[in-house]
This record gives C-alpha cells, sequence and structure tokens, in this order.
DNA sequence: CCTTGCCATGCAAACGTTTGCATAAATCTA
DNA sequence: TAGATTTATGCAAACGTTTGCATGGCAAGG
C-alpha cells in the first residue's frame, strides 16, 4: 500500500501487468496503426483492462518517443475582433477529429514579437501551424518552410516562391458584391479605405474594388494603418476632409467600417444618409450596429473548419501538395447602404454640394 | 556530416560537449532554480553557448521528468461571447510572466461534455485549470479537488464545502447600480431576466435584484434557460405576454439584453420608449448596438489577470491558501434607459394601458 | 518429418531531461 | 597540518513510451 494521497495514474506497465503481457505489446494493441499487429482475444483484454484502469498514454512519454505532440498552434492577429472566435471553431472541430489540439496565441500589434510567439509555440513542440497574421512576405512563415513545419495560412496568403497551403476568401470577388451593390443603388462617386497594403487581403481588396469599379478616382482610395475602428476612423476623416466628393464608401473590413460611422458622426454626417457604408467579414453583432451594416459574408466556420483538415492532411502525410482553398463571400444588405441623395438635396458628401 | 535535411535541435548534450562539462551542469546552470550550485564562470560559458546552439530544453522530456508542463487549461463556456475574448487576453498576460502557456477550450452547450474535455485537458497534463464555466454544483471542479488539480474559477463561483479559489463580481452590487438607476430616473414597474439558477451570476444577480427592489413582483423576474440571445428574447416575450405591467427590464447579462431587443421590435414596441433594458457586462461592441445599451461594467481583463496570477501562485506554492477576489462593477449609461413614459402617454407597457 | 515462413509476442534500447547521491577539490577550524 | 565542512561537478538512474530486432511456436509445403 502507497502512503501517497495523490493516486499515481496508470502507466502502460501497470496495463502489461494486470493482462499478464509485456508493455509493447500493450502498446500495439492500443494504437491503431499498430492493432493489427496483436492477436484479436489478446488486444480485446488491454483495451478492457486499460479501460478499467483509466490508462490514458502520458504525453510527455510518447511525444518524447516519437516527436509528435498532437499540438498545433495557431496564430491570430487580435483575439479581439469578433471575426475569429467563429473561425477558432472551424479550427478545434476540424483537429478535434484527428485527436490534436489547438494552442492559440494572439499576436498582437507589432509584427516583430511574431518571431517570438513563434518560438514559444515551436517550443512547445507543435507540429504545425494555422497562421492568420501572414503578412504578404511574412518571417515566420519563412521561418516555418525554413525548418520543414507544416504550416497553413488562413484568411491571408504570401507572396513567395515556395508554395503554402492556404484558405481564403475570394477577396477581389467579395468587393466586387459591394461594388456592384452600391452602383446599383446609383452611386456613383465611391471612395475605398483600403486595409493594410502589407496584407494580402488589404493588397487583393483593393485591387478588386479597382477592378470592380473602372475609373475610380485615386483620390477616393486611402490606405487604413490597420484593420481597426481607429484607424477606420482616421482615415474616413482624411476622406471627408479631402475635397473629391463621395456619397458611398467600401471598406475593407467590418471594423474599419465602425470606425467610419465614428467620423461621420463626429463630422454631423448619417449614415445611410449622407454615406452609405459597406464592410468585409459580417463579424457577429454587426447586424445588431446602427446603422445594421451592410457586408460581406465570409464563410467563417467553414474557414477554421477547411484550414485544420488541411493541415491534419499535412500532417497525415508530410508529402501531401498544398492546396489553396478559396471560399465564396456573399452580400448581405442592411441598414448601412441606400441610394444617394438626389443632386442637390442637402447636407451630403455628395458631387452635387 | 549528417545526411538528413532536417536539423535536429540542440540538445543540453551539444551544449554540454560544447562547454565541456557534464549535462546535468548545463541543466543546472540553465535552471534558475538551481543555478546558484553552478560557478559563475561556468554558468555564463554554458548560457553563452546554449544560445549559441539556439539551446531550448524539450518539453517532453523535462515534462516526463519533473511531472511539469507549463500548460494551464482555461473552460469557457462559449467563445462566441465577446464577454471572453478580453478575460482571455488577461490571462495570457499572467500566465506568460510565468512562462506557461494557455490551452483554451469552449464547452459549448450541453454540460456532460465537460467531462470530456476535462479529460482531454487532463490527458495533456495541464498543471492547473481556469474554470468560466463553474455550476453552482460543479463535477469538473469536484473532479479536479479530488484529483488535487489547482483550479481557479473565474466569474462564476461553486456552492461547495471545500474552499475553491475564485475571481468573481460583485454581482449583487452590480445589479443594484442598475435598478437604482432605474428607480431614479422614475421606474416603478421593473422586471428581471433573471440567468439560469444552476449558475452563481444567475442566482446571484436575482438575489441581488431583489435585495434593491423591495417589494418586487415575482410575476416579473422570470429565468432565462442560458445566457443567450435566443434565450432572452423568448424570456422577454414571455414577460410580454403576461399580465403584469412593467416600464423597464434589467436583464442578467448583455446578450439577454439583446435577446429583449429582438422580442421588443417583434411585439411592435421601442427600447428605450416604451421599455427601458439594461445589461450586465459591457461586453465589446454593446456601446454601438441600436439603441446603445445601458450596462454594467466589469473589469474583463482585470479578471482574468488576477485568475492567472492567482493560479499561478497555487503552483508555485501547493499549499497557498485559497482565495476569492470580488471586483467591483460600474454602471455605464447609454441609450437604452429613460424616464417611463407619463401616464397614459401611449403604446407603452406602462402600467397605465 | 524437416524445412521454410509467418505470426504474435518479448526484449531492450532509445528519446532528452532532472536530481539524489557520490566525489573531488577547496576552504575552514582547531 | 589533519580533520571537518563546504562547494562545484560528475554519475547514473529514473520518467513512460515506442519500435527495430530477436525469438519461439505453429502452419504449410515439399
Amino acid at each position: 500500500m502507497t502512503k501517497q494521497g495523490r493516486p499515481r495514474k496508470a502507466t502502460i506497465l501497470d496495463v502489461a501487468k494486470a493482462v499478464g503481457v509485456h508493455a509493447s505489446t500493450v502498446s500495439r494493441a492500443l494504437n491503431p496503426q499498430t492493432q493489427h499487429m496483436v492477436a484479436e482475444a489478446v488486444a480485446e483484454r488491454i483495451t478492457a483492462a486499460s479501460r478499467r484502469l483509466g490508462y490514458t498514454a502520458d504525453v510527455f512519454a510518447s511525444g518524447l518517443r516519437t516527436r509528435r505532440s498532437n499540438t498545433v498552434g495557431v496564430l491570430i492577429p487580435d483575439i479581439m475582433n469578433p471575426v475569429f472566435p467563429p473561425i477558432l471553431r472551424g479550427i478545434e472541430d476540424a483537429l478535434a477529429t484527428a485527436g490534436c489540439t489547438a494552442i492559440i496565441a494572439n499576436a498582437e500589434g507589432e509584427p516583430q514579437r511574431h518571431g517570438t510567439i513563434l518560438d514559444r509555440l515551436l517550443g512547445r513542440r507543435v507540429d504545425g501551424l494555422i497562421l492568420a497574421t501572414a503578412q504578404r512576405r511574412d518571417q515566420v512563415v519563412d521561418r516555418c518552410l525554413a525548418e520543414g513545419v507544416p504550416v497553413v495560412l488562413i484568411n491571408r496568403m504570401v507572396a513567395g516562391k515556395r508554395p503554402v497551403s492556404a484558405v481564403v476568401n475570394d477577396d477581389e470577388g467579395g468587393i466586387k458584391l459591394a461594388v456592384d451593390h452600391l452602383v446599383a443603388l446609383g452611386h456613383r462617386h465611391i471612395a475605398h479605405i483600403a486595409g493594410p497594403q502589407a496584407l494580402s487581403t488589404g493588397h487583393a481588396r483593393r485591387s478588386g474594388f479597382l477592378a470592380a469599379l473602372k475609373g475610380a478616382d485615386p483620390a477616393l482610395i486611402i490606405e487604413a494603418s490597420a484593420y481597426s475602428e481607429t484607424a477606420g476612423d482616421a482615415a474616413m476623416a482624411k476622406l471627408l476632409a479631402g475635397k473629391v466628393p463621395f456619397t458611398a464608401v467600401v471598406a475593407a473590413n467590418d471594423l474599419l467600417a465602425l470606425g467610419c460611422y465614428d467620423a461621420l458622426a463626429r463630422a454631423g454626417l448619417q449614415c445611410p444618409r449622407d454615406v452609405s457604408v459597406t464592410g468585409f467579414n459580417d463579424m457577429p453583432f454587426v447586424d445588431r450596429f446602427s446603422p445594421p451594416l451592410t457586408t460581406v459574408r465570409i464563410q467563417h466556420y467553414e474557414m477554421g473548419r477547411r484550414a485544420g483538415d488541411v493541415l491534419m492532411e499535412h500532417l497525415r502525410r508530410r508529402d501531401t501538395a498544398t492546396v489553396t482553398i478559396r471560399l465564396e463571400p456573399s452580400l448581405v444588405v442592411r441598414g448601412s447602404t441606400q441610394p444617394p441623395l438626389p443632386a442637390g438635396a442637402g447636407r451630403g458628401r455628395g458631387p452635387s454640394r
């Protein structure tokens, strides 16, 4: 009888002893990969005993031996952004079915912190990474590629020679939906608050805007310094201070659109009466904002789910070819867009003023 | 020369060889706890060499030996609820300073899933747990206590003989702020949409309501089936269908309050004109809702931060006394509350109808 | 019946740390 | 200066798995 209070977890040796068999046989019987090596009758007795003793393999011991942690790192640029929770759920569901666990790290702010976060994750011996933080040229991605760590990008892509798997939106197509909608409403002077051009989303959405709106006025395109409300506010303020009139603005994401609301309110303008606004992402709760935001809906959950699946496949077979999955967005029309005021009708920012 | 492409990570033996010293010395030199045992000069050469070789201790090997993972599990009831991201940030900051990493698990829905999630976490050999999911009597907590796993509760408490550390809000006090505000506005008929009474928050906020509003009408208190928008909607609908008039409702949290918005809109009533509504939590973005929600602000980040600190302390010294920290909430008045319509003024739900 | 081969299992060596104990050197005490 | 004490390091045994190899038994084939 042991005197220690903490009941020592059962080890593989306990199971082996209970069944009257060698530890290695237990190991084989419990691993689906090697289960076929052991006689069926024995395997059954082993599983029964292991269940009875509440045995679970020690992750440290098996990890030490196999160099696999069944853990993947997930880098998120900003956990406070409500787009990510649904994506995370998708990721976790995908990983869970493969018996894997996610370690979520949010890499707020300065990109140089990404390096140390990566170190921490690699120090935990993650088997692979899902990155939602990639810049168009990204050091983290480069390092992973160099060290041979499987990576799946999410939402954003990188520009590089070596291929990386990615699950992204059709950003250009999504923006086109927004632009077409505004044009159909009668808008002719449409501005764009672009995301940071160092990010593929910012870049692609900007190109999408230019492609969808032939002859767009360059003065009506402003690059926000970040995907945040304050950056959107600042960009919108700049736009309002400019001399080129406009009746609608396509923001590169929902947070930027919210910033627009703020700047408009401060300028004494109303959305959508004076200026229509569209967002991108359809993050949770934007339907409850004032006004409810017209935005481009992306498939959050699906995005996470697919990314998880792709990564699991890469882990299963290291030579899996890289894929890039492009998800189709859709437009959700709500209260933040309406036809422009008729010429001369009022206080808008229209070309009529 | 090795032929394998993957550059094998440096081990403690590599460092030992480089310095011309035994592995155990390296181990001691690199561990702040034991560093004093090794001569300063040697220690310096060791740290230099380990840095040069890019050595980091293998978590599996050291975990196997020490039975510590430097990992803690965090159980969240619903990652989609925007209250939690700020809390998580607080937790992560606290853990990071202690060199610890969080594994976040969201335990959506059925409480019986909590058990399997706990298994998964314990299987990962987490050193401790932060639980935001606790019921007033909670099996997960019981199991942790039984197995001697350090636990810190967050937001919610448990009713039990054995003490558990917790970081919670002054729920009663918070609700009193909301009630007093409504009373000051002139409301006399105030309803309460209570949270699930199996949760300490639901229970405490309900008691707070009763304590703050002497002679509250029991018919105006309804227990929502969950902390969700749909449950809030359903509860509010029930309230509206009842025969007891009211001019304001105190919801037990922000999501319930949002549900109230929905039910009111469906009933053709306006908030705050016909019915004032207050929430609880002041989760991100509620200031942008329509109308902006008057709510009780809690210290999200601080809550996470303190919980992390407390858990780290428990891990450092297993005999640390349990503490319960109660954070002070504050009222944020926004657009969802206003004085009740004067008697006979209109279409409201007032006692005047 | 003897060889050949297969199949199920056992054996033992890793995987990379940490740590109690032993030991040698250095310092102190008498 | 011998013995006692401290100090810095080495030694080796764990920690709990996994897995290549060895082995024994048993069936099949000649």
